[in-house]
DNA sequence: ACCTATTAATAACA
DNA sequence: TTGTTATTAATAGGT
């Protein structure tokens, strides 16, 4: 209910955090109230921020709420009633259940299975959703193949160096960089410039790729970390 | 957000009130889901029904909640901490500060005062409110006035039956009826049959009136209770 | 904090 | 209780 329709899950920008939750949270407690006054019933609210600050509602007062909330739950559990008891555990098992049921279905659906029941709009939502997932499964995938081409042109650049430095012990000083233009050091591996070919990665997403590991690297012959 | 605006205050009728708490607890209870997703805050609702039951979420766990509650409680009067005991004695009253002012305000401007800086919307909203005190406040004038009425009423039969025994005693049984059509007893009251006349009292609401106590009962010298 | 286009909640009704 | 729909209320994104 705003400019744009959001899915519900952890908001990542800290700032859009914070402000959402001020304005939730008021709307929490606004709501709280109006259930207490509208239908006559005793309700306590508790809020922790993710900054651990506290904010609370409650109508008679948070101490009534969570005694009557204690008692409650004991009474619940009448020891040495076992009729109750058993009934307490066949609601949770029924609670699971159903629970479990629910994300059966949804997995199953996630899953492009069980969707004869779906309208359009639930289709498109699955639609979204599952083109969301992808955006972040395959930005995590980029970002995998990114750290790896990296490590392997740092660890190129190891061997390159540490190559030179032995040519230097065979050969001596003169002439490292004219004479060997053309030997297994340098063998199509600019090393160092090569850096930001990683970038184009991210930049054509939206296209079907394979993604195999590039020649250069695989050909290198290193076991990632 | 509903058919039609509704005022937050008790909803007398019982079968709506069920139903309203019944949509109104999802709802919360949804809200407060969201909003512990949402923002990453830890999150406690205990509901009780005014018939008792309990309805209650927590993201974590609900002893997680209070005991993290009743911890942050016990922090905030850090005793041998002076300073954050006067500031929180300060935002207290800082708090009660602003209820008040609101409340002085509201009153004002229930009382027909300060109303500059309100717009129509507010100033119909504020007549709605006026209105509908009035009728209540005439509702329950009225209804003082039939309960006294009928309380004159019962009170002159009781007094009518007694002259009526004094009258025989006086002048044995003879033409009790006939004889005394104009005595003291029956000048104008016609006591029993006169019940449904306050009636008449609660159709004629919307005109200003002066309410003045009817002449017949005045007249009667009667004490209410 | 304030503004509004939009979505979400829900009052009334069935 | 559940579902539907016309309306109001909440709020996301911006300023």
């Amino acid at each position: 209910m705003g400019r744009g329709k959001i899915v519900i899950r952890r908001i990542d920008n800290s700032t859009s955090r914070q402000v959402t939750f001020s304005k939730r949270r008021n709307g929490l407690l606004k709501k709280a109230k109006e259930l207490a006054i509208l239908c006559d019933a005793e309700v306590g609210v508790i809020i922790f921020s993710s900054t651990a600050k506290l904010y609370e509602f409650a109508n008679t007062s948070m101490k009534s709420v969570i005694d009557r909330y204690n008692k409650s739950k004991e009474d619940h559990n009448q020891l040495g009633n076992p009729t109750s008891e058993v009934k307490f555990w066949q609601r949770e098992a029924a609670m699971l259940r159903q629970q479990l049921d629910n994300l059966h279905e949804n997995h199953r659906q996630m899953m492009g299975e069980h969707l004869s029941g779906l309208g359009v709009k639930e289709l498109q939502n699955l639609e979204n959703q599952l083109e969301m997932s992808l955006r972040g499964v395959r930005m995590k995938k980029d970002q995998v193949l990114i750290d790896e081409i990296q490590e392997l042109n740092r660890k190129g650049n190891l061997i390159h160096q540490e190559n030179v430095e032995l040519y230097k012990k065979v050969y001596g000083t003169r002439d490292v960089n004219g004479a060997n233009k053309n030997s297994l050091l340098t063998n199509g591996l600019s090393i160092g410039e090569d850096s930001h070919v990683p970038v184009h990665l991210q930049l054509r997403q939206p296209q079907q790729q394979s993604y195999e590991t590039p020649a250069r690297a695989r050909n290198l012959g290193l076991q990632p970390h």
